[in-house]
RNA sequence: GCCCAGAUAGCUCAGUCGGUAGAGCAGAGGACUGAAAAUCCUCGUGUCGCUGGUUCGAUUCCGGCUCUGGGCA
């Protein structure tokens, strides 16, 4: 018999924290975080972390548990999630997972596969390399000759994706267009019900600006600056978060405060739409737009989701 | 009151030697299956301030008006 899993999914600065807490007190869940940030011990203001108050007992996990240097990608969080899902169905709870990594949430829910390759970062410098010298169609010619399919798919400009393609193939014999048709196919192996929270475009980005404000406030500088001195260094994918990367040119030297703060609210302001395309286009789900409806009233369509779905006793 | 410079896309501006116009930013849409808060792709018709004149034709030239800067009194 499949287990109960609970997405709450949406944009940044939407709303999550709080309705997923009321949710778990109310259904007996804890959470998981779907966030590829959060999980980062020491940058609390600029992933907007949830606090303990917040909290109000209901635990919280892949919040707080690695080190700004540590690696983190889909397969790890998929790994520890899973484990984390384990044990809060052996306490006889619903497991929560809330966060807005699309990619994080799929691979999850789908229970996709990742784990063929080797954590060897050698090849993807090389393809850089590459690409450096010849310009990127010449790594972009390579997957048209190994995988014809997948390079149709994609931009020669991506070189992220490229590489990852050539990667695959390399290391697997296998086409990278053939694993993702198949992974798409699968059904999630979970009693699943996705929630995604929304928002009025205009308000959605007044919440964001306002967000950045507080969190200038609350100190967010600072916090960045202590990650730079305890050798943090820019280059790190957790430095590479929004509300991190931002204040780097401001460090050396290179921008003003007050422009280093548009553009974490401009890039801010982008990811958000970017969630957006995505929970559209890859999950299935009840929308609740919290423009139109309140908190309870939120809960209440929830509530009514989730009995229909066959998630409650 | 006089002189000068502006008035063009939501914003900042470019341009048309007269044939109804284009960049950046903002904004919108999309892709993504081991970096995802990352990476990448696509999208620009607007009374060219108002009003007369010249002209086959004016946003572009000429006159007047309005507004906005700056200067002189």
């Amino acid at each position: 018999m499949k287990k109960p899993l609970v997405i709450i999914a949406g944009p940044t600065a939407c709303g999550k924290t709080a309705l997923s807490i009321e949710l778990a007190k109310r259904i007996n869940g804890e959470v998981i975080s779907a966030d590829s940030m959060q999980v980062y011990r020491y940058m609390d203001i600029g992933t907007a972390k949830v606090t303990e108050a917040e909290k109000q007992g209901i635990p919280h996990y892949l919040v707080d548990e690695l080190d700004p240097d540590e690696e983190y990608n889909v397969m790890v969080f998929q790994q520890k999630a899973k484990a984390y899902m384990n044990e809060i169905w052996e306490k006889g709870k619903i497991p929560i997972l809330v966060g807005g990594t699309g990619f994080y949430i799929n691979a999850l829910l789908y229970d996709n596969d990742f784990t063929e390759t080797e954590n060897d970062t050698s090849f993807r410098e090389a393809c850089y390399a590459q690409v450096e010298n010849e310009g990127a169609d010449a790594l972009f010619a390579r997957l048209k000759a190994v995988d014809p399919e997948y390079a149709q798919t994609i931009h020669a400009n991506n070189v992220k994706r490229v590489t990852r393609a050539l990667e695959y193939y390399i290391l697997t014999g296998e086409k990278f267009s053939k694993h993702n048709a198949e992974q798409k196919q699968k059904e999630s192996p979970y009693l699943s019900a996705v929630i995604i929270l929304t928002m009025e475009r205009k308000k959605l980005y007044q919440r964001i600006d306002q967000r950045v404000d507080l969190m200038m406030e609350q100190g967010l500088t600072e916090e960045v600056k202590g990650l730079l001195e305890k050798g943090y260094s820019s280059n790190l994918v957790s430095m590479q978060g929004l509300g991190y990367k931002e204040f780097i040119p401001y460090f050396q030297g290179e921008c003003s405060l007050e422009k280093a703060v548009e553009q974490l609210k401009k890039g801010t302001r982008h990811f958000a739409k970017r969630q957006l395309t995505w929970f559209r286009r890859q999950i299935d789900g009840l929308w609740v737009d919290l423009t139109k409806v309140d908190i309870q009233m939120a809960l209440t369509d929830i509530f009514d989701y989730l009995t229909e779905k066959n998630m409650l006793k």
